[in-house]
DNA sequence: AACGAGCACAACCGCACGATC
DNA sequence: CGATCGTGCGGTTGTGCTCGT
């Protein structure tokens, strides 16, 4: 009883795909389209499995990926879904398109999550994290002491950081992301820095405020 | 130049769920 | 109505690259 293995792994590649493996696979799907995953690797002539035919295809190779590094404005905005919907990754997703669940997730491990810690900020609740008070005085100290750092360092900021302190407009943030459709929620919402008007660094701004979260609250509607 | 640590990302695994038989 | 199938999802692991020593 009980679910069959989606594949014996029998005979099957596994490990990185090779460029000729890609081209079998998106020419396939680009002649075929998609019936049925289990059938791709055969038709297409992979020594796959179709589980990893979709997730190759859903990960890396679909025309529509949008490619480069999540930007601040786009970080921030699955900081606000996540506050709301938890580890949904493909609903989150769901909001950008061009981005891959995999692809936020990944980020969300490797950066937001540090970044989150680092500002005393649990990933998991969202909420200040609770310590007694000698340590949050301590953690206080070294979050001023390296705020710039990190800034600068850690985060990839600079880049953004131009972007936003050229202009204090939402449409110059808007700009500053790609085209699709996380800017033209942006512009629905009016955008992130209308919430702190005059502060001439969001990201500042944003990372001395544990309660920043409740600014996002009028976006929620746009959102969800 | 060689090595190890840390990091980012790609890929895998196992489970859940809806559809179908 | 239960068994099976196909697919999607989230957690975890593997791999390759970069950087510091």
């Amino acid at each position: 009883m009980g679910r069959q293995p989606c594949c014996d792994n029998i005979g099957l590649k596994r490990g990185p795909w090779k460029i000729e493996e890609d081209h079998k696979l998106m020419n396939f799907i680009l002649n075929n389209g998609i019936q049925c995953w289990r059938l791709v690797p055969k038709l297409a002539g992979l020594m796959r499995c179709g589980k990893s035919c979709r997730l190759r295809w859903i990960n890396y190779l679909r025309p529509d990926l949008k490619r480069g590094a999540l930007t601040e404005a786009e970080e921030d905005i699955i900081i606000k879904l996540h506050s709301h919907l938890g580890n949904r990754w493909s609903k989150i997703a769901a909001h950008f398109p061009g981005r891959t669940d995999n692809e936020i997730k990944n980020h969300w491990n490797t950066r937001i999550k540090k970044k989150l810690k680092f500002l005393g900020i649990d990933p998991l609740t969202h909420k200040p994290i609770e310590q007694n008070d000698d340590i949050k005085q301590q953690v206080s100290v070294e979050i001023d002491e390296n705020v710039k750092e990190l800034a600068e360092k850690t985060l990839d900021y600079p880049r953004e950081q131009q972007n936003i302190q050229n202009s204090t407009s939402s449409s110059s943030l808007n700009e500053s992301l790609d085209v699709g459709s996380s800017s033209e929620i942006f512009q629905n919402s009016h955008t992130l820095d209308m919430y702190n008007p005059g502060v001439e660094d969001p990201f500042q701004n944003w990372i001395g405020s544990p309660i920043h979260w409740d600014l996002f609250d009028n976006l929620e509607d746009n959102f969800l």
